[in-house]
DNA sequence: TAATAGCACGAACATACGTTCTGGTCAAGG
DNA sequence: CCTTGACCAGAACGTATGTTCGTGCTATTA
């Protein structure tokens, strides 16, 4: 288990090529040509690069257009294997406006109207369209909230959290919601169960007990919650 | 109504070759040649591809770097000012590969660090880089788990959420640690202090107690919680 | 009217760059 | 010994690609 497996045949210079044609690419924003390959990686002469270039294509490392130049890339197994962080340029990346903080004690805030312009000074938020559902991406209207204080333990969400929303006022069983208790003036988030004449209220946390409310009118609700993201500090 | 204000002196033709640097860039993976710019922009010669590129240069919009093939690459202000239009923003998404499911019975999974072979095939995870602290994507080395069950809820962590983690062995009193208590035989996420003799192992659920280890070899640390990430279905 | 500026066209040119060919070295194996 | 396969050198070749130039066209302004 421990024996160190040469990797399919690859060598230092097979590293050196990729992490040159890795390193390049993200510093200049196009890749390097095969001359370029050659210093960088120390290699003495084209065809010596192209050879390698080769044998990393064979083993999937990398993709090439042939005909092209600097058409070189690097894959996705080569990005795995190497536990490489890449910046992907061709990705979908969804800035969500961060419109407020959500506390128990008061009722949801909501982004100001005007989502076409881009000038909210609040802040935002980035998320990769691939984490979200294409149905919250495709029906929009987005919007991020930080959770202030404790008191939404009992949903997993601590303080500091950021929970990203959208405006609901209704929604399907099982779904995750915020929802303002009007006769306890307190918002929660919880699982939403509609059960004939009442509702029940499930928090996340298994171990604890649901709510059940049989007053439908008291429970408004607010908001479907379509992710939670909690960032950790470095000190 | 809110006015809309005019980009300095870009006109149509000017923004459509910017969105067509940007969006070839995004798709195969380096910039285009002037030619399939004419192509794509619609414009019916190289003069003109390159009259627009030396204006959205002088502009600010693009860095070019002559007599280099496909020397092209739109800058952080193009980002910046077309960024929610165009809705990707460049150059911030970190592909952090999922390698496992991290259970409370077992070991933390890695990464395989020798470059071998990559058993888990569920790929990868799109983060934004301005979701993390900077040393964290400095550092590099991260990879995603998949939560697997209910047993660390004292951790706000349910099942299913994903943790993005990075290697380590020792870290600093507060960071979110993975441990592995080999007297347990228990994999655990906890706040880490070290106090003189003994471990103080906090649960980020502040209702909860903490674990206090005497034997610090008991406790072996596994790698740091940079974030979590929970995502809602959508029935 | 003439002059000027912004824009468009197409072709010619120079060079950047991928490709390929010839010929090598060196170790392993029959 | 010869063969084979992996790797290396350097140069020649041809295409891909950036650059430039002469020539327009149109609107504005003096």
């Amino acid at each position: 288990m421990m024996a160190r497996r040469k990797k399919e045949g690859l060598n230092e210079k097979h590293i050196k090529v990729l992490h040159v044609l890795y390193t390049y690419t993200g510093k200049h924003g196009y890749p390097p040509t095969i001359r370029e390959i050659c210093e960088r990686a120390e290699l003495s002469s084209t065809s010596v690069a192209n050879y390698y270039l080769e044998r990393l294509e064979e083993k999937g490392y990398i993709q090439r257009d042939r005909g092209i130049s600097r058409g070189l890339k690097v894959t996705l197994k080569y990005m795995k294997e190497f536990g490489v962080q890449v910046r992907n340029a061709v990705d979908e990346l969804l800035q969500i406006p961060m419109v407020g903080r959500i506390v128990a004690s008061e009722p949801v805030p909501f982004p100001t109207s005007d989502f076409s312009s881009y000038d909210y000074e609040s802040g935002s938020i980035n998320i990769a369209e691939s984490l979200l559902s294409p149905q919250h991406v495709r029906q929009g209207n987005l919007f991020a909230l930080e959770v202030s204080g404790d008191s939404m333990i009992d949903a997993m969400v601590n303080d500091g959290d950021v929970v990203i929303m959208q405006p609901a006022t209704n929604v399907r069983d099982g779904e995750m919601v915020a929802v303002w208790l009007n006769d306890k003036d307190e918002t929660t988030l919880k699982y939403f169960y509609n059960e004939g004449s009442r509702v029940r209220l499930q928090p996340a946390n298994p171990t604890m007990d649901a709510i059940y409310v049989n007053d439908p009118s008291t429970v408004e609700i607010r908001g479907r919650v379509v992710m939670v993201v909690r960032q950790m500090e470095m000190q």
